[in-house]
DNA sequence: TTGAAAGCGCTAACAC
DNA sequence: GTGTTAGCGCTTTCAA
């Protein structure tokens, strides 16, 4: 077989650029294959003289490693996983932030996919990151079981679940008290004195909404003990800042009409507060809105989204650590590590109704 | 040589679960190889009963195809790499969600990578990604110039600019007119009366940084022609909230003070008006802001933002669609899709001075 | 319609 | 210190 244009730069005309190997390099400097690749494996294995002439002929004739090929004779990929429910949410991009930033220290390159909450292209990412495989993958499950994952577990790909909590054996998580977090911003719109709130869920296939919401309604059992407290609740479709806005009618036109707002998140909050304004309606005075992951953003709305804060960066760092523990280390056991949400009190909830 | 725990679930005392072949579905469905592989690849030319006992023993052993094996036969590697500056820009993830949607719909899975403007950052991740056999890179270049891309050039890895403008044979771009931006930006505050204004840069080596000054420059040399009108400049070494923040003190110290700030991002801009907001500084009676993204959440600043909006999710699509023509079309060649930048105005700059 | 076998680019064991 | 070579998992002729 002869090969065409090797190494020749592309012109317009003739596209037929064939990568590089090994063998083009060994002939170049005048050694066998086995020799380059000591050159670029073992550099010490080899003579001064054949690894510089080697090194030249690797720089001359433009040659990159092929990863497929090194990876086929058993090298690892260097490749994770990153599976996210959407990346235009700031928190999630801050936790890939995190886990970029350890991971890609170790050399790793790291795949990134959205899923926008659906199973379907969760099931397909993962797929394909699969027959890609990649070394570990990272991940915000969409549905509400975790079936959908049952093959990683089964095949043995290290898998860390992101803000999500797995039975002990299964995988390692990195997660945030979700009922927690929805008990104290609950709790702290009952404590500034609303009896009436509603809470503004987004599907509750999304284990975070199931959460926060049980999270309400602990808020409202604990309290009502004393005097009545109420948390209707309304659901949409996903959590974007369009969801947001477009509830707001709903909201307003509850009778009696409630006083106080508790989003499931700050996409939702900000959603809301935005068709609050253009509608005239005064926040916090005529409805108090507390929103949940303390984007930067809100703290520079006015009046400033009271929020329950993750530290989504370390989130993505400590799931990074987890992963290459599975990876390396022969005797890892899945952990689970927890954070712990904490409430930022700001204008938008800060007077009494 | 023998392989151990083939397709049995792993244990925690024994993790070694070897991956499934195309071999143990063949020995399974009591076929050969190539045939298993025609069922996958080409099913049509294989008899019924053959491709459902393949299947069958497919779904069995767990089955997942090695990419890499087929890549390295001389299939693609359905992979294509996205290198931004700054993924915590929703900028950024705004355009890669726009090339996702176009991407994966073709099967692609994306690679991404964040280089916080370091052009070693940015070589290293170039590099694993072209010795990932990525079909294509979408880039939104480090550094000033191209230098440091003449590899995937005369490599013939199908790339193209992010937000940045090649000549006309190097490779496809998707732009927005920056200088124009600037300009646009700059004439409105000159418009509303400023005469004294600070243009607040990042680093320079970022070309939409060269640029938008350039549109402020014109902005001040057209308008001086009948009155004289000044834009001292400012800048710091990245485009975030905190550098916009941090450089507050400096604008307020300049004496005589500056009406106006325009800056050169929206990140900056928020920095900007945080630092402002904790001085008591109002906006825009005492300093009139302007930013450019036109991030949603500026919108819902009080005062909210004036900036220049640029369509992020378009770009991203249509960096997308030139990338699959580079790949597929073999009369393809390198052109420059161009969008208009739009001047969107707001509280933040709307009082004279 | 199916099987046998070569070979993609690379590494590592072994021979020299 | 260097060369030779088998083989990773897969696809694709070519023969049967």
């Amino acid at each position: 077989m002869t090969r065409k244009n090797r190494g020749a730069p592309p012109t317009n005309e003739s596209r037929t650029w064939v990568p590089v190997t090994i063998r083009d390099v060994a002939k170049v400097a005048g050694v066998s294959t086995g020799t380059v690749s000591n050159v670029l494996n073992r550099p010490d294995i080899v003579a001064e003289a054949t690894r510089r002439r080697v090194l030249e002929a690797v720089e001359t004739t433009g040659f990159i490693r092929n990863t497929q090929a090194y990876q086929l004779r058993g090298g690892r990929s260097h490749t994770v996983g990153v599976v996210v429910l959407d990346v235009s949410n700031p928190f999630f991009t801050e936790m890939f932030r995190g886990a970029e930033s350890s991971l890609q220290a170790e050399g790793y390159v790291l795949m990134l996919a959205s899923t926008d909450d659906s199973v379907e292209r969760e099931a397909s990412f993962v797929r394909a990151m699969e027959e890609h495989r990649v070394e570990g993958i990272l991940i915000t499950p969409a549905a509400a079981d975790l079936e959908g994952l049952a093959g990683l577990r089964t095949r043995g790909v290290p898998t860390v679940l992101l803000d999500r909590k797995a039975a002990a054996d299964e995988f390692c998580s990195v997660t945030v008290d979700d009922v927690r977090g929805g008990e104290l911003a609950a709790r702290h719109l009952f404590d500034m004195g609303h009896t009436r709130i509603v809470f503004f869920n987004g599907p509750t296939t999304i284990r975070q909404c199931r959460d926060r919401r049980q999270g309400v309604r602990k808020a409202v059992r604990a309290l009502s003990k004393r005097s009545p407290r109420e948390a209707s609740e309304l659901s949409v479709g996903a959590l974007t800042v369009r969801h947001g806005e477009e509830v707001v009618e709903r909201i307003l036109s509850m009778v009696p009409r409630p006083t106080a707002v508790m989003c499931a998140n700050d996409l939702l909050a900000l959603g809301v507060l935005r068709g609050l304004a253009s509608r005239d309606v005064r926040v916090p005075e005529d409805l108090a809105v507390v929103g949940y992951d303390d984007l930067i953003f809100g703290s520079m709305l006015s009046p400033a989204l009271t929020s329950v804060r993750q530290p989504a960066f370390e989130l993505g760092v400590a799931a990074a650590e987890l992963l290459l523990d599975e990876v390396r280390n022969p005797e890892h056991r899945h952990r689970e590590v927890r954070f712990e949400p904490e409430l930022v009190v700001r204008a938008s909830s800060s007077t009494a109704p």
